[in-house]
DNA sequence: TAATGATTGTGACGTGCGTCACTGCGCAAT
DNA sequence: ATTGCGCAGTGACGCACGTCACAATCATTA
């Protein structure tokens, strides 16, 4: 169907994988691309699974998160779309090293390992920027360790709300829209505290809490926690 | 110098990068490495340096560490000859994301970003094997990260204890060597409670301590500790 | 052999934060 | 209207662990 050919088409040149490939390259790239549909709620993979696919997200949310043997989760990443996502298993052939779950009712791009391999042998292009993807991943997997040796609960959560704070509509302050419970499962911490730490934060006037959304009313005091 | 040559030969020969390259292509990359050296205690690099390069260890060991702003550092590795570190720079052409040491003198392979990347685009095989390589950091990353939200200090040493314990000599109790102090940089601790842990440990005969080195009578004891 | 500097071993003390146990609120389904 | 469920808010309690402040051991070098 033309009009999913054009969808496909726009969301590899969005992603920065794709986003330099020639005409012809791209078409085959577009070939090999599977358009699949998730319903929020339901797992698109699991850990342990084996997996020799990956994914680009075109719409909706998804979480990856990281499951421990006694049933917690950190949330690892909160993906938007135009993210790439699972290239670990389609490229070293392992287990899913992580569990990824739509929140929202999802549309995906789904690549499969060989087909993916053989366009990648012959496409350095997309190759180094699958690398420099990567080495993305992997640096701030390593600040990510840091800050859970070097902070505490308060610094991590200041910089986890500067980083996903998003601006707010008609120029207001920067907010963040995820439950306590979420934040607390980003920064590896609990819900209750997580709570107290906020509300002491409004109370000294660094945000507000309104309907479930956090306003950054002085995001340079916020930084100041993290010390 | 011929002696050198043949070195150099059998340390690409022995990384995983290298290790399925033809006799011809490993001439190239043979060529394109320079021998350093470093002296112990001397960094190799350190964070937020500009780095073009990446080096392959051949004699010595290396630390890979985090330093916080406020001077604590946590430990990332450890390296042993035949490992690969500063591919990261290398590959994204940013700041290195960490430090790197040499804890004793050390001989490397020193590659340089663009007659690397040049080889890079026509050996798949070794961009491949890069690839499998950093995925693998990114798995244990993760891992860490999930280690830190979820186990407690002893469950963190134990861990740590039972991955980098080498065999001892004639079949007798694998071992550990290093300081108390590194430990604890190795699991985000402080060098107090890594030593009233191990004591413990050594009371209820899971280990021994012996002249700075740690002996695991009970790994399987050691294993319970993490949940 | 005295001295200097790393590493280890321990006690005391404070506190950050997880856990438990509730309450209160808003929204959806019946 | 009632029931239920998910999320937010709080108090009480305990303990794991970091910090400080030592003493004891050992290796190195003068």
């Amino acid at each position: 169907m033309l009009e999913t050919r054009r969808q496909i088409e726009a969301a590899l040149r969005a992603s920065s994988v794709f986003a330099l490939l020639g005409p012809e390259e791209l078409d085959r790239f577009i070939a090999s691309a599977m358009p699949q549909f998730w319903r929020a709620g339901e797992p698109i993979f699991l850990m342990g699974d084996s997996g020799a696919s990956m994914m680009l997200l075109q719409v909706g949310e998804v979480r990856i998160s990281y499951p421990s043997a006694s049933g917690r989760t950190v949330v690892l990443n909160e993906l938007k779309p135009g993210t790439l996502f699972g290239e670990i298993a389609l490229l070293d052939g392992g287990e899913r090293s992580a569990d990824a779950i739509a929140i929202t009712n999802c549309q995906l791009l789904v690549f499969e390992r060989r087909v993916f391999i053989d366009l990648l042998e012959n496409n350095w292009r997309v190759a180094e920027a699958l690398l420099k993807l990567i080495c993305g991943r992997l640096r701030r997997a390593d600040e990510r360790i840091g800050d859970l040796a070097f902070f505490d609960l308060p610094g991590r959560l200041a910089k986890e709300l500067l980083e996903r704070a998003s601006p707010g509509p008609s120029g207001g302050p920067r907010r963040v829209s995820d439950t306590q419970g979420m934040l607390a499962a980003l920064v590896g911490g609990s819900r209750e505290t997580v709570n107290r730490c906020l509300r002491n934060w409004q109370k000294g006037g660094l945000i507000t809490i309104a309907d479930g959304r956090i306003s950054l009313l002085d995001p340079a005091a916020l930084a100041r926690v993290i010390k």
